[in-house]
DNA sequence: GAGTGGTCTAGACCACGGA
DNA sequence: CCGTGGTCTAGACCACTCA
């Protein structure tokens, strides 16, 4: 069980604090001579780290000391913007793609709408501090939002719902689960296939329970911490 | 990426439905020469499978295949046997220790009390089918519940507290995060050292918002689905 | 006691990132 | 273009599970 041992070994220099988040760890080669061992066995160890959220992988790029997790209250209607900056962070949005198109099943089952409907369905990365960290698919009926597209899109869609169309969001039921990155939102996250995943489902809907619009988030795991609070009335 | 076409076939073979939930995969040795391929092959294939929660490991006893994960919403108080039954599902739980103790730094911080104060801690395992699928630690202080260890720790805490000592639980703060399990929770699940894991962290409170209980509960991150319904009043 | 999974070695080739 | 990480091979030994 060495892989533990050197995983000890570089969890310590992590926590000695001469690590700091976001900084490139030495080549795998340099750090398997260090420790006296293999790639593999070393990689072992970095995998380790990998799911304690301790360190985060690039695709061919490298090994990195992973930041602390964003707190996510999904009570609080808080956008991204003023999530990241209330706790210091830079967030930032990029629009990969955003297009008017038939439903498929996966927006079928989210939205509740009839074959053939039509949808807005827009894919955005979100970053911390230039990293990407998570990947949204919004899935939203055209019904309610007629030229939604010439929208700002890399601004709050919920404020777009609020100040351009008198939408309001009244609640929004919430799946997680634990997965992992896969095809193209493994690229877009500049992740490897399998990286370790928080999925998010969430679904909005307005005061008369009427869904507004779905969407799917996939986490790298060690970008987030869920945190809320729960009473009985 | 051999391994990805690998992962493909045998994912294909679950959703075929001629594997059922919780049996056993063909030895890797076994796998690795159908798929024409090496075990660490074979094995990466298999880690991604687990990653997508589709298979489970246990500890030098195999590959499995994933029962549906079961579905949890923190917003509701039932039990971990309602929910369970409720969902069809076996469910049962298991003490693997109790006692008395002062307090430790975990708890400190979890339920804000002093050095020295005496809690009760209790460690126990959830199963469902027989599987172990979740590691549960409660940090209790003493105060308010005298002779704790006497009662039947095999069932809900939360029912002793109302039944015996007439404590109500008013709230909850809720905390979740991917890691995964390591040491003694890997061993008491049965799972090997950096398994995937949902590290949920709970905090109760009364009507007047003092802390009743905490606890930390790892789940296999395949077991468990958390599902929700947030609303502005 | 046979066979299993867990761990490890010592290489190799390739495609990609970054200079 | 060099070095990197991603992928893969073909073995090995051990401790453990299970029949």
């Amino acid at each position: 069980m060495q892989y533990i041992k050197i995983k000890e070994l570089i969890a310590e220099q992590i926590d000695s604090g001469m690590l700091t988040p976001q900084q490139k760890l030495p080549s795998e080669r340099q750090l398997a001579e260090s420790f006296n061992t293999t790639r593999v066995t070393l990689r072992e160890a970095l995998s380790l780290l990998e799911s304690e959220g301790r360190v985060y992988r690039e695709d061919r790029r490298g090994w990195f000391i992973s930041p602390l997790p964003l707190r996510y209250d999904p009570a609080c209607s808080a956008s991204f913007f003023e999530l990241s900056s209330s706790q210091n962070r830079n967030g930032s949005i990029e629009v990969i793609s955003a297009e008017n198109k038939l439903i498929n099943k996966t927006a079928v089952e989210l939205l509740s709408l009839k074959p053939f409907s039509e949808i807005y369905q827009i894919e955005r990365v979100r970053c911390l501090e230039g990293r990407p960290v998570s990947y949204v698919t919004h899935y939203i009926p055209t019904k309610s939002f007629s030229n939604l597209l010439d929208a700002d899109l890399t601004s709050s869609l919920k404020s777009i719902y609020r100040e351009q169309y008198g939408v309001l969001c009244h609640g929004t039921h919430f799946k997680l689960s634990s997965g992992s990155l896969l095809g193209m939102v493994a690229s877009a996250l500049r992740a490897t296939e399998g990286t370790p995943a928080l999925a998010i489902e969430r679904r909005n809907v307005d005061s008369n329970g009427e869904i507004i619009d779905a969407s799917i988030e996939f986490w790298r795991h060690d970008a987030i911490s869920v945190e809320s609070f729960f009473s009985k009335n």
